[in-house]
Parts: C-alpha cells; structure tokens; sequence
DNA sequence: TTCGCATATCACCGTATGCGAATATGAGGA
DNA sequence: TCCTCATATTCGCATACGGTGATATGCGAA
C-alpha cells in the first residue's frame, strides 16, 4: 500500500478533523435525517407544532412507533414538548433542522 | 385518542410531505453523515483529494472499510473518483457537503 | 380514589449496518 | 505472459436500529 500523502495535508487533517466527541454528536444530530420516519415527522412539524395523536394520524403512523421517534427527537435535542392538560404538543427546536433539510433537498436537485 | 389537528393543517402537511421517493433519497444523502468513519472520510477529503491507501493511513482505517465506505459514498453520489495508474484518487463531488457538515456544527454550536 | 384517555416505556423480533479476514480484480512493469 | 501492488468484493459476524404489542404512567374528570 502506497501511501502519497505528503506530511503537509497529513498535518491540515489532523488539524481540521474534528475530535471524537464531536464527530459522535454529529452523528446524533444526522441521525434525525437518516430514517424516513423522523424525516416525515421534521417535515410535519416543521409546519405546525403537534400533539402525538395528530403526528401518528396524519402521517399513519402507529402511536408507539411516533412516541419511539419522538423520543429519540428529543434525546438529541431536535424537539421541544410542553404539556396541556393530558395532552402533549411537540415542536421543532431550532430552525436549523428545516435549513438543513433544505440542504438535503439542494443537493438533490429539487 | 384524540386528534386535534384542523382539515387546513392536515391539507398543508399532505402537501408539503414529500413523495416517498424523495424521502428515500434524503435518507441515503443524511446517511453519509451518520456515521464516524463516513464523517471522517468527509472531512479528510473536504481538504484535498487523496487515494484509498492515504485515507486509510491517515485516518487509522483498514483498507477494506475504507474501500466498503467508498463505494456507499460513490453510491449516493457523495464522492467522485478518478484512476491514476494503480492509483485511484477520491474527491468530494459537491461543495454541498461540506456546507451541510458545517450546519451540523453551527446546530451543535461550535 | 377510581376511571378514561393520551402518551411513554418495555420487551421482543426481524432486519440493516459496519467491520474485517480472505479473496478477487485489474492495471503497470518485467 | 506473469508478478506485484492498489483497490474492490465476498462473506460471516456482532451489533444497532426500527417497529409494534403489551403494559405502565400521568393527568383530568367525576
């Protein structure tokens, strides 16, 4: 195996390569985009803040399977949820989330 | 299980969820980056262009899983590769990637 | 406090994914 | 042609992940 590398970019990758811990968090945070379920569910809230019910009918989606994803959401701090009598809303954390959706979507082509 | 969701918001989401299609292809762009080894690969080839063997010495990765990576990045149009000899190099296709990577770390607030 | 309803958690299953050893491929040089 | 070397592919393993039925939790109403 052949290496090419010379020692200059070797040294600018050590450089700009994020640390462990970073990478792994934007892992998480990519995570959200990388399973069709979530991505349905950032599409719907981007729109509206929703209660689980109406996330689970809109999108046809079982209740477990949404509080699932729901709270995967939150664990990496993509939703925010408040509660209203026995009802609870949830909603986008961050407008960062649909920006970077947008991005998906450029890339693409659309 | 009470749905509180009014007819107008129900038609917005109908209209703005994309095809099936187009989730699939979000899914297969996110997943690049939800993964270590892929993030890293990124950010050594968001610097410069490099051949297989100086990837997997430079970020510490067996030949296989680099090569195994590649291909999935090749696959999704992530990457775009050129023969040199017995060489081949490996370069990012689009600046797109290095922008989204970069929103990922402005979400994370670094 | 007991009931009903919205939501969350648990437990399990099937599948997808990443890795790496062994092996194959394919290009250049002898 | 045959050998070497860079890269790709195959295959099997271990683990992670998504979905879902059964069940638990927690809140409001009566």
């Amino acid at each position: 195996m052949q290496v090419l590398l010379d020692k200059r970019l070797q040294d600018l990758v050590e450089e700009y390569l994020p640390s462990e811990d970073i990478l792994g968090e934007l892992v998480c945070f990519f995570s959200v985009f990388s399973d069709v379920t979530r991505l349905k569910m950032i599409s719907a809230l981007s729109i509206s803040e929703m209660c689980v019910s109406d996330i689970s009918s809109v999108l046809g989606l079982n209740q477990t399977t949404v509080s699932h994803q729901l709270r995967l959401l939150k664990n990496v701090n993509a939703v925010k949820c408040k509660r209203q009598g026995k009802v609870i809303f949830y909603s986008l954390k961050n407008q960062a989330l649909s920006e970077v959706l947008l991005k998906g979507v450029e890339f693409l082509g659309y």
